[in-house]
DNA sequence: ACCTGAACACCGTTCAAGT
DNA sequence: ACCTGAACACCGTTCAAGT
């Protein structure tokens, strides 16, 4: 084989490597991306692995297993949320209702991370980060430190578990119409019950259906806690 | 071969058959089974089909799918819930309270059924009794019929994903020992954490990583839920 | 109508062997 | 130290073939 004249002598070595090296961020990244796209069912490590174009056994060197893939995930949704700060206690109550759609907010954006969140004990600096920020809000508020406590695992635990409700709807490929249908159904089931046996079932069979797209529901749960908590600090 | 003389001439037909025809109630059970000694993990279409020596293409004649599955073993535990009735407006909130505590107690003889109720909406006939029993509390403590039906939605939420955050505790084999051990732990990295950054979560320690083997969160959540509906009834 | 074996298209994780 | 192929022990679901 002859060399090409504008070729150099020195043996073919490419400016840059085929493959850039693996890494965790790259590995997150990805696995986001994915995420992101495909929802949580699609994040395996062997799809991961498939889209750096390496094989499964590859990612073990820099992420410990599935579940650490999961927090890293989680921990990239804690960084994406802009909590209010610093806490104000004449707005308090204001500022944790603003910080939990916030939360939910984020996890809109990363369908699937409320599955990896779920069950899961939060330890990323992101992560502690929102932790830090509800336990200022709810100082604030003038809550009992125990309470205090408890409350910043009981409001990810509901925002968490909304999401997490959402994303299944989602996982299903549920559009608009389907829902809608969906509560058509629901609602013809409920007027055909045993009336006997589930009248206020089938009394209520309106405000049961109602809310299911949009954020009314939310709403409603965020009052609901914002006050309980609200009762436990007038109490002090 | 000689047949022994005390044995019928007939061709020996055995008065059963060796196996008894498949059902949707024995797959149940054996599912209930198989989820209440190894977890919902261990619950597969597979292993479920080889507890009943058979094979997994075989259970498809009486369940849909896995997801089917999953609803019946959830209204399993719905059917084993005694929830208080009838409805008293002077105790409503009592007996609010007392609903969720047995919602989780009979989650919690089922673990794992935690993870088959979240995100699924139950329609199942002890689900809906489930539902109906909560509706009558709640009205007759004087709520608006949408925050009825909204909280018939909060109230099962909260309580399964408090039981699913117990189940993937549970799912990892810890033993209290290694509960406390991991409290220890997060104690001290919690004490290790820049104080500048996280001031409130080092000042909170103790109460942060309080309470997480007893009931004492759970009634702190129910106490938050049961106030805040309480405090939209008198809003009326 | 019900059951079955075999196949399809997947999982997470490990491990010995390479560079 | 990092990467890899191959294997292990699993998944849910489908389908043609049996009875």
């Amino acid at each position: 084989m002859t060399q090409s004249p504008w070729q150099p002598i020195s043996p073919a070595k490419p400016v840059r490597p085929a493959k850039e090296p693996l890494n965790r961020e790259r590995i997150v990244d990805t696995a986001l991306r994915v995420m992101i796209d495909q929802g949580y069912e699609a994040v395996s490590m062997r799809k991961i692995a498939q889209e750096l174009q390496t094989g499964p056994a590859s990612l073990y060197a820099h992420v410990a297993n599935k579940k650490e893939l999961d927090q890293l995930l989680v921990d990239r949704a804690a960084a994406a949320m802009n909590l209010p700060s610093p806490p104000d206690p004449e707005r308090w109550q204001e500022q944790l209702k603003e910080a939990m759609r916030e939360m939910l907010r984020a996890m809109r954006t990363m369908p699937g991370v409320a599955r990896a969140a779920i069950g899961a004990v939060p330890l990323g600096e992101a992560a502690l980060r929102t932790s830090e920020c509800l336990l200022g809000i709810l100082k604030a508020g003038g809550l009992p430190d125990q309470a205090v406590a408890w409350a910043v695992d009981l409001i990810p635990l509901y925002v968490t578990a909304v999401a997490f409700e959402e994303n299944v709807q989602r996982a299903d490929q549920w559009s608009p119409e389907d829902l809608e249908q969906f509560l058509d159904g629901l609602r013809s089931y409920f007027a055909s019950l045993p009336a006997d046996r589930f009248p206020l079932t089938m009394a209520l069979a309106g405000p049961l259906t109602a809310g299911a797209a949009g954020d009314d529901r939310f709403e409603f749960g965020i009052s609901v806690i914002t006050a309980g908590l609200a009762s436990l600090a007038e109490r002090r």
